[in-house]
DNA sequence: GAGTTTGAAACT
DNA sequence: CAGTTTCAAACTC
C-alpha cells in the first residue's frame, strides 16, 4: 500500500506533544509530511519516518476509515435547491462559538452547517443548521420528490459545466468562491496529490485520489433504495446528484514549504 | 509574545 | 455510547 504524503503550501503546525503523528496534527491530518514552515517539537511526521508514520496512519484506519478522506465533500455549485456547495462530513458540535469563528470546521471549510452538525445556537455565515438551503441527503431527496423539474436543470447546468471543465474550456483557476466545482472523478494523476508551485485551491488537500476511490462516502450520505425508485431519476442520476464531488478547504495564500515527494 | 478560549481528537 | 482529558489552533490583549 503506497502512502503519499507531501506538505503543502498553507498546511503546517506547530505541534508540541503529539509528535505529529496524531490527528491533533493538522499536517498528519491531511496527508502530508511536515514541512518547513512547521514549528512542531519531536517531529516523527517526516520522511526519516516513514515507517512510524505509516504506522500511525493504519493504526488511525483500523479505528476510522474515513479517518484520512477529507473531511469536506463537495456537493453543488450554488443554486436555489442546494446554495451550499460544501458539507463537513461528520459535521461541527460547537457550543459556544455559534459557528461564526473558524473554531468551527464548518465555517472554516467555507461551508454551511447541516442537520448533521450538533451545534448551538448556529451562526454559520455560509448557512446554518437546519435552514432548507443546507445541503444534506434529505434534502436533496426531498427536492428531487419535490421539484423533480428543478433538479433536471440543476442536473444539466451542473453536466454541462463539468464538462466544459473537463474539456478544458473553462480553465479558470481564479475560483468564483472557494465552493467552485470540480470534477474528481477525471482527476487522474496517481503521483502528484499538490503542486506546490501552481497548485489552484481545487485540489483536494491531504489525500491520494486512490484512496478516497477506495473509501466510500460518509454511510450518512447514502439514502433508501426505496426512495430511489420513487422518483423519475436513475439511481445513476440521484449518486450523481448526491456525489457532486468533494471539495478543499480554501487554503490560506502563506509562502509555501514543500517537501520532497517521495512516494513508496 | 503571553494568556485565554475553543472544540476535535484521544482516552476511559 | 457518554463523560473527561489532552491537544493545538483560533482568538484576545
Ligand atoms: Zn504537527
Ligand atoms: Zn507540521
Ligand atoms: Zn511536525
Ligand atoms: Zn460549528
Ligand atoms: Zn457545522
Ligand atoms: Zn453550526
Amino acid at each position: 500500500m503506497t502512502t503519499k504524503i507531501k506538505n503543502g503550501r498553507g498546511i503546517s503546525c506547530n505541534c508540541k506533544k503529539s509528535k505529529c503523528v496524531q490527528l491533533y496534527c493538522d499536517c498528519f491530518g491531511a496527508s502530508f509530511y511536515c514541512g518547513e514552515d512547521c514549528s512542531c517539537e519531536n517531529c516523527l511526521n517526516r520522511n526519516d519516518y516513514e515507517d512510524t508514520v505509516e504506522l500511525a496512519r493504519r493504526k488511525r484506519k483500523l479505528r476510522d476509515p474515513y479517518a484520512f478522506v477529507p473531511k469536506i465533500h463537495r456537493v453543488e455549485g450554488g443554486n436555489q435547491l442546494m446554495p451550499i456547495a460544501g458539507k463537513h462530513r461528520k459535521g461541527c458540535t460547537c457550543k459556544s462559538s455559534m459557528c461564526y469563528q473558524n473554531y468551527c470546521e464548518c465555517y472554516k471549510a467555507n461551508v454551511g452547517c447541516t442537520s448533521e452538525c450538533r451545534c448551538k445556537d448556529c451562526q454559520n455565515n455560509y448557512g446554518i443548521k437546519g435552514e432548507h438551503n443546507v445541503y444534506n441527503p434529505t434534502h436533496i431527496m426531498r427536492a428531487i420528490n419535490e421539484k423533480p423539474n428543478d433538479c433536471k436543470k440543476v442536473l444539466d447546468s451542473t453536466r454541462f459545466e463539468l464538462s466544459q471543465r473537463q474539456s478544458g474550456y473553462l480553465q479558470d483557476s481564479t475560483p468564483r468562491t472557494a465552493l467552485q466545482y470540480t470534477d474528481h472523478r477525471n482527476y487522474t494523476s496517481t503521483t502528484r496529490l499538490y503542486t506546490p508551485s501552481t497548485s489552484t485551491n481545487t485540489d483536494m488537500i491531504g489525500t491520494s485520489r486512490r484512496e478516497f476511490d477506495n473509501v466510500p462516502l460518509d454511510p450518512k450520505s447514502y439514502i433508501d433504495d426505496d426512495q430511489i425508485w420513487n422518483n423519475q431519476f436513475t439511481p445513476e442520476e440521484i449518486n450523481e446528484m448526491l456525489d457532486w464531488n468533494p471539495c478543499d478547504p480554501s487554503i490560506p495564500s502563506s509562502t509555501g514549504s514543500a517537501s520532497t515527494p517521495d512516494d513508496k
